[in-house]
DNA sequence: AGAGTTGTTGCGAGTCTCGTAATAATTGGT
DNA sequence: ACCAATTATTACGAGACTCGCAACAACTCT
């Protein structure tokens, strides 16, 4: 059930959306944004800068009539941290008030790695990294991604497949060495919100957001909203059945989406199609998918050529399920292999999403790729803290000056 | 964007559908059932008595105390038309206010029957009988129902592959001759509705409603709304991909979920196992479901067992790719097809959903079939129109008076 | 300097939920 | 028969929120 409360931080997100879209933008202009009245515009305005979130930066004189005050975010009111945890990295961002990142600290760990114990100490350490580099900026909030299933409201860690996780309880574990409240979401679910800070006209708009890597997985926003489902796993298009009895999947069933798209996938096809290929790179999935990338540039190689006509056809077939399946207005296709292969991919796809298609779906959804800008995981959990930080702001001058 | 009205209209239809589903109850229960507040239960309770859509019904006399008064929806306040149109079928009830349906009439229609003039005669004339049955009861909206493509708000029926109807001004064609507000919906969406009502607690839960029939489709509630898609035609999990490169489907596309789980489908299972089976009966889709169902049941015809086994196995996969999707609660089965075989099916399908869906969206789904009393698609049509009404009703006794 | 123009702030009306006090209706004891 | 005690319902007011409108502020042009 919604409060009234609710609406109220939903306008609130909504303006400071609006205003981080725009860098810098007028209460008048974010009337046109928002779709709020004046009055409820410059209520929630007088509340940010209040706070400090907003400030005022000059004014542009028009030629009559007062000048208006520009509104920006205000990048030196604090920062906050990004956490993304995955299997093979850690990598932390300070990020300021408009989501720009100040700074970042990555540590790569090895795969030896793998209790919490253990990949906590190199969160923990990496974040210490981090505030130390910013002493003078308040920490306003810190948002955390940790791959597999994730309990938000309870911080924990419910199953990491890759690391044998259980009800890892990562919130609590992360707490004492941090003095700002804690955000914790699956990495996929967070590149949704990404989106929807990046582009605020997509809070309304129902969308997905496709993973291409070693895993394969889907995150969708309906109406602007990250959809969880009823125990926050929903979106494991990468375990969707593609070829009914067809390839073995690393899930254990057969005929995944992922065992087509996924890197091992791809690098499967490549083995079947030239079981002696040159492009073959051993255990080494990230150097294979280089070089089937260079070669399919080259355009020399008739068998990568083929692979990736045939990754085309899967990848096709299996957005087009999402097509019909969810009826999104834009599909964002991201992830490692997506940053390698994705051009000439969705190049080769495209036939078969036409064809798998139904019309009026079709017609209208859009497929996307991000601009490669820093770590999208991370300015999603960032956005996560941001907008916990708003939904704790209070409301008047005079609670604000009692406030520490 | 929500308003704060939007909220106590959904708070009103929340108490609707508790005393819908409760039949006769108390505030109190109300209180429960709704997670409102005492005042705000008697607030919305008292609009609806000043409308007389509820009524105190008699009173419960405890051992000591004031008796609690209890309250239903007034059966003889007036009654809604739902109305189902379908390829070979028009059916129209009328429904009181606790959607009990009160009568019914259905006109096949010819398979030449399919201009708008001539299908839009035969509503017409489904309507006007119903109309006369209840000269009486006032008639307080009117659901309908239309296959393919639809525009809600615009009452138009975009398209309809079965009759090559594009923007038929469904709703304009009617209204002439109904003298009620009219609701216009797909027919699988408006299950979903129906679902709601039935199982108020489903209003803030995320399911699927899954139609086997001659086509194959689904509808899903995410977070008791339905969810449309950027073009009102989400759900098309009939033409998702679940063979890649397999049979053609009627859609111009191969491999859909429909080609394996809709009738044409099985009975090519079927025609391929046994090209001369004696379950097959030409052209008749309906009498060759039956017969197979009759020899499974008998258990002594082994095409017939392999036929289940194998559509089984089908439809497995495919509602495992819902499962892992979308990670919905409940998975509704229903349409003729589900009729006639769903227990069985549904039973073969078990292993596969289990084997192809991922452990913790599998844990939290239910498959169910739905109790068969009367039509879903009418009471969920009904219930719309239902909506609408209570979204109409004015606040105060004051402006009740005033009112015709 | 003053009229005209435009931006911002302040105030009040209208809703909505919800807590609490006041009132109503009953039972059981005296 | 009357008075607690108990429970149900209604009435009222507080607190939030959005939004329309009027007042005020700031600037340009004449």
């Amino acid at each position: 059930m919604q409060t009234v409360a609710d609406i109220h931080s939903f306008n609130t997100f909504a303006v400071a959306r609006a205003i981080h879209a725009a860098g810098v933008c007028t209460r008048r202009e974010l009337v046109e944004a928002t779709g709020l009245s004046f009055s409820t515009v410059a209520t929630i305005c007088g509340k940010l800068i209040a706070n400090q979130v907003l400030v005022e930066v000059g004014r542009a004189a028009p030629t009559v009539g007062r000048p208006t005050t520009k509104l920006a975010l205000n990048p030196s009111h604090g920062v906050f941290l990004g956490v993304d945890i995955a299997e093979t990295y850690v990598h932390v961002e300070t990020l300021d008030l408009a989501l720009d990142t100040v700074s970042h600290t990555r540590r790569e760990t090895q795969p030896s790695v793998n209790s919490p114990e253990e990949v906590l100490l190199e969160v923990n350490a990496a974040i210490a990294e981090e505030q130390g580099r910013h002493p003078g900026h308040r920490l306003l909030g810190v948002g955390v991604a940790a791959p597999g299933q994730v309990d938000q409201a309870g911080g924990l860690s419910l199953f990491a497949p890759n690391w044998g996780w259980h009800d890892v309880p990562l919130i609590d574990m992360l707490a004492p060495s941090v003095s700002a409240p804690l955000y914790l979401d699956n990495p996929l679910k967070s590149l949704v919100l990404a989106e929807i800070w990046a582009n605020p006209e997509r809070c309304s708009q129902d969308f997905a957001v496709v993973n291409l890597g070693t895993g394969v997985g889907a995150a969708f926003a309906i109406e602007g909203k990250v959809h969880r489902g009823s125990t926050n796993s929903a979106g494991e298009w990468g375990h969707t059945v593609l070829f009914g009895d067809g390839r073995a999947c690393r899930c254990g069933s057969r005929g995944c989406v992922e065992a087509y798209v996924g890197a091992p996938g791809i690098i499967q096809t490549l083995r079947e199609a030239d079981p002696g290929s040159h492009l073959l790179r051993g255990d080494d999935q990230t150097a294979t998918i280089n070089a089937l990338r260079a070669a399919a540039a080259a355009k020399n190689d008739p068998t990568a050529l083929e692979v990736i006509a045939l990754t085309g056809h899967y990848l096709g077939m299996a957005l087009a399920s999402i097509v019909n399946f969810l009826n999104p207005s834009i599909i964002v296709v991201t992830g490692w292999v997506a940053r390698q292969l994705g051009p000439v991919l969705i190049d080769q796809a495209q036939p078969d999403i036409n064809s798998h298609s139904l019309a009026v779906p079709l017609g209208a959804v859009r497929i996307e790729q991000p601009g490669a800008n820093g770590n999208a995981v991370c300015r999603g959990v960032a956005a996560q803290a941001f907008e916990g930080y708003l939904k704790s702001l209070p409301d008047t001058a005079a609670e604000v000056a009692k406030r520490p």
